[in-house]
DNA sequence: TTTAACAGGTTAAACGTTTACCTAAATTTA
DNA sequence: TAAATTTAGGTAAACGTTTAACCTGTTAAA
């Protein structure tokens, strides 16, 4: 059976208010000896107290939600540390939910989290799909949304990465190291942040002069097969490019393995810039050139603002936007 | 204000008993007409039930704690996703805790959880210590271990992988492809896997007629900085090797990157295996030659024992021993 | 006609805390 | 010395559910 707060009071001969005040430090007017006896019968008990108890009277229950697409996509455990790093800091646990980028699976976790009584939710959108946001209002809960904002949502915080000028910086050092023809790979572009990156390459090319071909770009997913299979296509199309500027990292990284199988030197022939910077980046031969996102930064930075938001709930919240910065390795002259 | 059952209840003109019924689909004796209305109710106001209050009563949060060293190293997401795909299929939470083999963090951490209630915890050690133990022998819930188990301690299921099998398996490969010196540079010795990988090496060389040498085995962690140094530091101390037998993959592809810049060729001169195949053996030049370890099937066959024994507390459970699987890439003749 | 079974509910206690308010004694103040 | 204040703690309602036990009216069986 397990001890309660109660057995504690009557084993000491005290109310259980009194245990309750020492248990949560709130113990101003209690006696030291008191105190000590009370405390010394929770050790020799080893009384835990039921925090689902407290959280039924405080209303607030110390964890928040985490939704992400998949925990096994290389950038997201990372923002997921940051998050839970900040978030034990502070006594608050994180729940861990993988949507899949799925509708369905998205809303059945926003159920579920809203019926455990998480104080908050921090997530992470697949796409521009505003369906979603309409389970959001309902919810009385703070939500700060991370990497991807949802167009027409009012989420009380929001935290992203400046993508344009990310991809602005990275086409720009391309063709100041005289790539000419880059071609670009992309993700979805009912994300946001593929959106962005697009028009980051679209403006770098407009600076230096170059006209936009639109033969020069792809859409795809944000993984390794969508690099391979884009440059693939690419050559079978007789599309020519000396440069490809990658969605992201993993792409990049199928790129290569294209490149490398077509006897293609990179960066000799080609270069390859990816987006991320996740650890691959510099495993991969020849080690990759890329825009560094700062994953664990927007993991902690989220939790930041969405405990602020738990504890007051009427902060205005002014959205965060990071910067990205060019990290040179092999993959490009 | 948050509407309660009780509202629905005097809405409908019911008890509250009858909605609760209608809830959890305890509804046999409950008039179709009465379900519906009450149903109805729900719809219009948003109701949703708190879990929260509910869990005082039944006892159960439906929720489990999911202890790993780091999200952030390339074994655990894998894991993490098994345990939370079973879950979630079952209704469960999953709360995850990083507890950088901290001693201290387990404990915090196993103390915050049993506070929170979870209905059972999978853990994963950093370590032999058994220390640890004492903290779980307090717990009134099942655990179960994953990958290291707890020496000393009584973990009402354990599931691992057959490291000692798979190394034999590896190495004996490497052997029978001509490697004659085959360098082990291995994890931490304090680790259970660590322990038995470096058998399994031994058992290896043994039964196929060649001497174990001690100047051919390192000790370091699992990482791929040790890889790199333990490489540096073998070559330095004028070890003569023609293969080198990997802890896991990331000492692997640090190593293959000592062997590139010392112009080593691979698989030419020195053939590497790697253990537990993580995705960037796959993106790796030379792609790695390693043993594959089930990571996602740890943790979803994890998942499977805890709930199973949260359900069944009585149920004795047999420890799972997972096997590996040879995988031929690139890094060996 | 009596009894049993069942449908369709209701009642109220219980879960383990927190907290606003109360009280009595001791101490201080005037 | 009386009044005021402080110290140390107690009382009991409240949080939002679940569930065992009970009730009532109708129908079926004996």
């Amino acid at each position: 059976m397990k001890i309660t707060i109660k057995d504690i009071a009557k084993m000491a001969d005290v109310s259980t208010a009194t245990v309750s005040k020492i248990v949560n430090h709130k113990d101003q007017n209690i006696s030291q000896a008191t105190r000590q006896k009370v405390l010394d019968l929770i050790e020799i008990h080893n009384y835990v107290p039921n925090r689902v108890a407290s959280s039924m009277i405080t209303k607030k229950t110390h964890s928040i939600g985490l939704i992400i697409p998949d925990i096994t996509n290389p950038f997201f455990p990372e923002v997921a540390r940051g998050v839970e790093d900040y978030a034990n800091k502070e006594g608050y646990h994180v729940v861990l939910c993988n949507s899949d980028n799925d509708l369905d699976k998205e809303v059945s976790y926003i159920g579920m989290l809203q019926e455990k009584m998480v104080d908050g939710i921090i997530f992470t959108s697949s796409s521009l799909r505003n369906k979603i946001s309409k389970e959001f209002i309902k919810l009385q809960i703070p939500v700060i949304t991370v990497d991807r904002d949802i167009t027409g949502m009012r989420a009380q915080g929001k935290i992203t990465v400046d993508n344009t000028s990310g991809a602005y910086q990275g086409v720009s050092y391309m063709i100041e190291r005289g790539y000419k023809k880059i071609l670009h790979l992309g993700g979805p572009m009912t994300s946001k942040p593929a959106l962005d990156r697009f028009e980051g390459y679209k403006n770098a090319l407009d600076d230096h002069g170059i006209k936009y071909d639109e033969r020069l770009f792809f859409e795809g997913s944000y993984n390794a097969d969508w690099g391979y299979e884009g440059v693939i296509e690419a050559i079978s199309n007789n599309v020519e490019f000396d440069g490809i500027f990658c969605g992201n990292d993993m792409i990049a990284i199928g790129a290569i393995k294209a490149l490398n199988e077509k006897g293609i030197s990179v960066p000799g022939k080609v270069g390859v810039m990816g987006f991320d910077d996740i650890y691959m980046a510099t495993v991969v031969t020849p080690n990759l050139t890329t825009v560094c996102q700062p994953n664990y930064q927007m993991g902690y930075k989220a939790a930041e603002m969405l405990i602020e938001l738990i504890r007051h709930p009427e902060t205005k919240m002014t959205d965060v936007v990071l910067t990205t910065k060019l990290v040179i390795r092999e993959s490009t002259k």
